[in-house]
DNA sequence: GAGCACTGC
């Protein structure tokens, strides 16, 4: 790290002495250190006519603790404004200011005269460009039809790989329903085809669709895209299509794909093009009755992800206007009747599976079989505070889940009775059936080592806490301490050390064993598992609606996910699959997860509509497979409108075009684009590529501290895990400049992926290229010069941080020193609408107990087993004033304040107050017209922009961070 | 004192 340090930040520390940050410290400023002189005698003051520091004589019982508690109420209410930060200003900034005030609004009543008009946000030039290859709507091209059927028909005749491949196509069971799917496609717009794993419809039908348009000499009317939930499978399946028909991949051959910031097109007609569902959903942004396209297949469509629900409503909503264009769902079995009951009970066909058969076994079997003996369930009597805590709502669901099942146990209980040794009954009775019990998993993975045939064991977990104590329960037992087992953990932050062996079938009598995430149910595919082991949790992302707030917990998993899990037993051969919980239980699951519009925030969502010109949004979600809580989408609104995206009449601002153009979440895009105005562009791209894809970090199982405390080393003196971010990402282009060896030698030592820095880079420049299409920036390159004049500037980065995150904003409560203990405890973390907060472990500022300042940022706040806000940023009162909430100039007790959104305050003397409100407003006028108008900055001292951004940087610049000076 | 998984011209 250390050849990155300081690399962009200049250090301004010891040039301060605007603002004062402890009030208790002499400031140079008269006014708000003499109020807090006056604040300080206010409290003691209060028992007046009474014993010493008592309450007064003649209060009896009851009376005596109100009044100590009005007492503890005003000195909190003192102490909290003797604690308020100092707002001030130096001399000479203060003149500056005034006098650049005078002058802006001279200029702006001429101006006034000259024009006064609306102006529009003008038309990204570079649409047209980005989709020129789907612009055009299909046009038969004859010439185009007779060769296309011509290059088919030889290819049948003599092409090798191609029969070779078509004797494998024959053999998979969609094969033999060509003709009925082809018949259904025609008849209908819209078919529903239910298949599972192996029956080969992804890569089948659209095949089937084209070459029969092409044998008809209509090649040139038909261009299917199938969409794709994962990036991976996009790719994957392309390959494998391309390699079917005898083609390289892309290349203006017949099969091709698309996914974020990397394509291989096919050729423009008779083709079949793969992408991710994110991708058609950017096309509709030019194409909104996919004019382009004849045949829309959407894959995966069970999986109920945000963007495929979207889809569904959106082409429900063209296909009256587009009679010709063909919609063909692709679903698991389980629920097909739920998409064509959507599209007015359109016809269905299933196709068989072809998987091996897999044994299943459940709790009862393994008790017998492993001899287990679980823990006895303890009395659990839950604490009576439990009832008052938040999210009450959703813990009476979970009453009535448990609730439910206690009324079912005991005739369970009767059934197995007749079929399980006494003793497992006994334990089924006895055990606690919502613990998760890694011993038990521990027991039925020693007992396939020691009795079942050769085969990769593949265990289900719900997360990293569970995969940590199994791994160590089982390196610590003598028998896996060989060169028999490969014992692999597999998690989205733990680095694949070795790749390789996790897909790498061992040599014989080596067994492998995966310890795995769900990212074992669907991203990765390891081929050579015989025996599954599934605990039955997963973490699930959940939006309490009533609290406004995330929560990620372990829930049981889904009938489609046990499925899913048993089938990745049976891929090469017939498996076994050990499901960790009861028959009773199995027959609870819900049949599908909750589909994931019911489960996250809609911003972004409803922005889209808006950008899509789909109407009231309201109206839209309406008619959504299943409606989310209207108040969900209620706070969307009004996050929108707070940000600026929104007018109140629900319309798209110029601001909100922008933001629903750039391919991020609305506050990482207004972050961008202020990034670019204020010239600090590559250190922002850096934190919103990260913040919207996943930080670069990895974690190596059992080395947590190490990479807390690298993390901590690069964070410097910041208070901030975004600019430790920008250091450590600056920290790798560094190294990657000076050779590979070099580049894996930094990510070896600060706990760094590689694969993710390259997308986090591409990431940058598809920003950059896109604020460079709008505007903003001249070039495609994050590094450019003329955009990073300020970027070695700290404070600005936080205020442009500011910018975007706001109104995420946590109060500190600073902690003094604890005599007692002998040292400093952690902050207090507090949020309006949370009370108290914790820090997340991961950030450098979890074990802070004093900030440079009372208020942080946070992107991501989530209650998982406490409520935690995941990445955090310390701000000073500046960029929360220009860049925060409303601003107010307020008096309390005759302690002059400035406030952003009446509940951020700061001590600050009015003059200074007035001055500071009039200089935000002149910004905002300034930002409202560039996002108007998008321009580069122009800095000079000529210019008004210049001026007004300039005198803002040099106050937010000039507000010292104190974290080492004054406290 | 702790980190399910995806996705975007």
């Amino acid at each position: 790290m250390s050849r990155s340090k300081g690399r962009y930040f200049n250090n301004h520390r010891g040039r301060a002495h605007g603002a004062r940050w402890n009030a208790g410290e002499e400031s140079e400023e008269a006014g708000p250190s003499r109020t807090y002189g006056e604040q300080g005698g206010r409290g003691r003051g209060h028992g007046r006519g009474g014993r010493r520091g008592g309450p007064p004589e003649g209060l009896r019982g009851r009376d005596i603790g109100m009044w100590y508690a009005a007492r503890g109420r005003a000195k909190k209410a003192a102490a909290e404004i003797r604690n308020r930060p100092v707002v001030g200003m130096e001399p000479e900034h203060e003149k500056h200011i005034r006098t650049l005030l005078d002058d802006v609004q001279k200029q702006r009543s001429e101006e006034e005269q000259q024009e006064s008009n609306e102006v529009k946000p003008r038309r990204n030039p570079r649409d047209e460009q980005y989709h020129s290859f789907y612009q055009h709507p299909l046009t038969q091209d004859p010439e185009l039809d007779k060769r296309l059927r011509l290059e088919l028909e030889a290819k049948q005749a003599d092409n090798r790989q191609y029969k070779d491949m078509q004797e494998f196509r024959k053999k998979l069971p969609s094969y033999n329903m060509r003709h009925e799917l082809l018949r259904l496609i025609n008849e209908n717009q819209v078919v529903v085809i239910s298949g599972e794993t192996g029956c080969g419809k992804t890569t089948q039908v659209p095949q089937f669709i084209l070459d029969h348009h092409v044998e008809r000499g209509q090649g040139s009317t038909c261009r299917v895209v199938c969409t794709q939930p994962r990036r991976i499978s996009a790719i994957s399946v392309a390959e494998r299509v391309a390699c079917e028909r005898a083609e390289p991949c892309g290349n203006g051959n017949s099969t091709g794909y698309q996914i974020r910031l990397e394509a291989r097109l096919p050729r423009q007609q008779g083709c079949i093009m793969y992408c991710t569902n994110g991708i058609l959903l950017k096309w509709l942004e030019t194409d909104q009755l996919l004019q382009s396209v004849s045949h829309v297949v959407l894959d995966e469509v069970h999986e109920r992800d945000i963007i495929s629900d979207f889809l569904l409503v959106i082409l429900k909503d063209v296909l009256p206007k587009r009679p010709k264009l063909k919609v063909i769902l692709m679903s698991a079995t389980l629920n097909a009747e739920l998409f064509s009951e959507y599209f007015g009970s359109c016809p269905m066909t299933n196709i068989p599976g072809f998987t091996f058969p897999v044994l299943e076994y459940w709790l009862e079997d393994v008790l017998q079989m492993t001899k287990y003996k679980p823990p006895e369930q303890r009395e659990k009597r839950e604490p009576i505070w439990m009832k008052f805590r938040r999210g009450k709502r959703y813990r009476e669901d979970e009453l009535k889940k448990e609730q439910e099942f206690k009324e079912k146990f005991n005739g369970y209980i009767k059934e197995i009775s007749t079929t399980y040794p006494e003793e497992v009954v006994y334990y089924l009775q006895n055990m606690d059936h919502e613990k998760m019990d890694i011993d038990m998993v521990s027991t039925i993975i020693r007992h396939i080592c020691l009795n079942k045939a050769e085969g990769a064991i593949l265990v289900f977990l719900p997360g990293w806490e569970q995969i940590s104590k199994l791994n160590d329960l089982l390196t610590q037992q003598q028998m896996f301490r060989n060169a028999n087992f490969r014992i692999i953990p597999l998690h989205s932050m733990m680095p694949t050390v070795n790749q390789r062996q996790v897909f790498e079938r061992p040599p014989p009598g080596v067994r492998k064993i995966i310890i795995a995430t769900n990212i074992a149910e669907t991203s990765i595919t390891i081929d050579d598992v015989v025996y599954v082991v599934n605990l039955g949790r997963v973490k699930e992302r959940n939006f309490d609606v009533a609290n406004n707030l995330s929560t990620l917990k372990p829930e049981w998993v889904s009938v489609a996910a046990a499925r899913q899990r048993r089938g990745r037993a049976g891929r090469v051969q017939p498996g076994e699959c050990y499901h960790l919980y009861n028959q009773l239980k199995a027959s609870m699951l819900t049949d599908y997860q909750l589909p994931e519009m019911l489960r996250t925030p809609l911003d972004e969502l409803c922005l889209q509509i808006k950008s899509l010109k789909l109407g009231r949004v309201h109206d839209f979600i309406q008619k959504a497979l299943q409606q989310p809580d209207p108040r969900a989408v209620d706070l969307a609104l009004e996050s929108l409108v707070q940000m600026n995206a929104l007018d109140d009449r629900e319309k798209l601002t110029p601001l909100g075009y922008h933001l629903a153009r750039l391919p991020v979440s609305p506050t990482i895009g207004r972050m961008i684009l202020f990034g670019a105005m204020f010239c600090c562009l590559d250190p922002i791209l850096t934190v919103a590529a990260s913040l919207s894809f996943k930080d670069p970090f990895v974690i190596p199982l059992g080395k947590e501290k190490m990479a807390d405390a690298q993390r901590k080393l690069i964070a410097e003196d910041t208070y901030s895990d975004h600019l430790m971010l920008v250091n450590a990402v600056a920290g790798w282009e560094d190294a990657r400049d000076h050779g590979r060896g070099a580049e894996s030698d930094y990510c070896w030592r600060n706990f760094m992926s590689v694969t993710t820095l390259k997308m986090l880079d591409n990431m940058k420049t598809q920003f950059c290229e896109h604020l460079a299409s709008i505007g903003f920036v001249e070039g495609k390159s994050s590094k450019q010069r003329s955009a990073n004049r300020n970027s070695g500037n700290r404070q600005l980065i936080k205020a442009i941080l500011c910018s975007g995150l706001y109104p995420n904003v946590a109060q500190v409560r600073q902690n003094s020193f604890n005599r007692r203990e002998g040292k400093y405890r952690p902050a207090k973390i507090v949020t309006p609408q949370d009370g108290r907060v914790k820090i997340h472990p991961k950030s450098v500022n979890c074990d802070q107990s004093h900030f440079p300042s009372n208020w942080i940022l946070y992107h991501l706040k989530m209650k998982s087993s406490d409520v935690f806000l995941h990445d955090t940023t310390a701000v000073e009162p500046y960029p929360l004033l220009f860049f925060g909430g409303k601003i107010g100039v307020t008096s309390e007790d005759g302690v002059e304040a400035i406030t952003v959104d009446d509940h951020i305050k700061f001590s600050a003397p009015a003059r200074i107050a007035h001055l500071v409100k009039d200089l935000r407003s002149e910004l905002d006028k300034l930002l409202k017209q560039k996002i108007n108008q998008p321009g580069m900055t122009c800095w000079g001292q000529d210019t008004k922009e210049g001026r007004i951004m300039q005198a803002i940087i040099d106050l937010i610049t000039t507000q010292e961070d104190h974290s080492q000076s004054d406290w």
